[in-house]
DNA sequence: CTTGTATATTTTGTGTGCAAACTATTTGTA
DNA sequence: TACAAATAGTTTGCACACAAAATATACAAG
């Protein structure tokens, strides 16, 4: 079987190669891509418990213990024990952890449309559907 | 802008799908997916260099670097330098490593068969064709 | 021949990914 | 209440991924 027909090598490949060109597009904020994902996941669910946002960005949690404690001290989010639970950690986002996601959202739409630039409305909508499937 | 419509967490997250999966078939090998890929790019272009290698695979340098640091104890190939260029290392299968791309083949084939079952031919073939793109 | 530049590979440091083990806490149940 | 099983999160260990620096060698210009 060759390799550019092998759907591993493929989304490998490709995974790669988005990776790569988001994280020059994140250079000047200092974020990683896995970074801006997770603050922007937790844009839309702030105060969610730790398990909650690895979900929301299908991180593992052992994955996003450590992103956390990137993210913590460069003073985008807070973690807070819960009230109710003390074995669970719920995570805010700080002042400039709000001011920063909204950064995100513009230069990650900007990023999603050169990076899908050679391809047509319909062809990208195709792709991004197929890959919800898998 | 939502996460499932961000191309570079689609990316990252059906990669990382396809990883898993194919890790779990790979497992009782003692392979990890990324070694297989090598090993079955170098089946192909046995005795080239490190470089055309890492070509093949896309794999960086530095990457393939610890790679092949693995396959080679491991019993699968075997380093030798060029007798023309001090810099340059060959690349060579060992038996073992002959008869393992052969598994690695059709292991391969039908891991691929099994990931994509849900999609129809036309759906494969889009999708491969869409990331062969990017 | 010598010096400067380019090339091949390795090393180092940081950041994911993930399985497995571990700690702390909660919950179900006898 | 007591205690086993489940859950939340962290830690550890190993394997990529990749930028940047280091090493060794080749090659080209003077």
């Amino acid at each position: 079987m060759r390799l550019d027909n092998c759907i591993f090598y493929l989304l490998s490949r490709s995974a790669r190669s988005g990776a790569r060109f988001y994280k020059k597009q994140l250079e000047e904020l200092g974020l990683t891509p896995v970074q801006s994902i997770v603050l922007q996941a937790l844009a839309v669910q702030d105060g969610c418990t730790t398990s909650q946002l690895g979900k929301a960005a299908e991180l593992d949690n052992a994955t996003l213990t450590g992103v956390l404690d990137r993210l913590c001290p460069a003073g985008y989010l807070e973690r807070k024990a819960s009230p109710d639970d003390r074995r669970t950690q719920h995570i805010f986002l700080t002042e400039r952890g709000q001011e920063i996601t909204e950064v995100l959202d513009s230069l990650t739409e900007d990023a999603n449309a050169r990076f899908l630039a050679e391809l047509s409305d319909r062809e990208r909508d195709d792709l991004k559907a197929l890959l919800a499937r898998l």
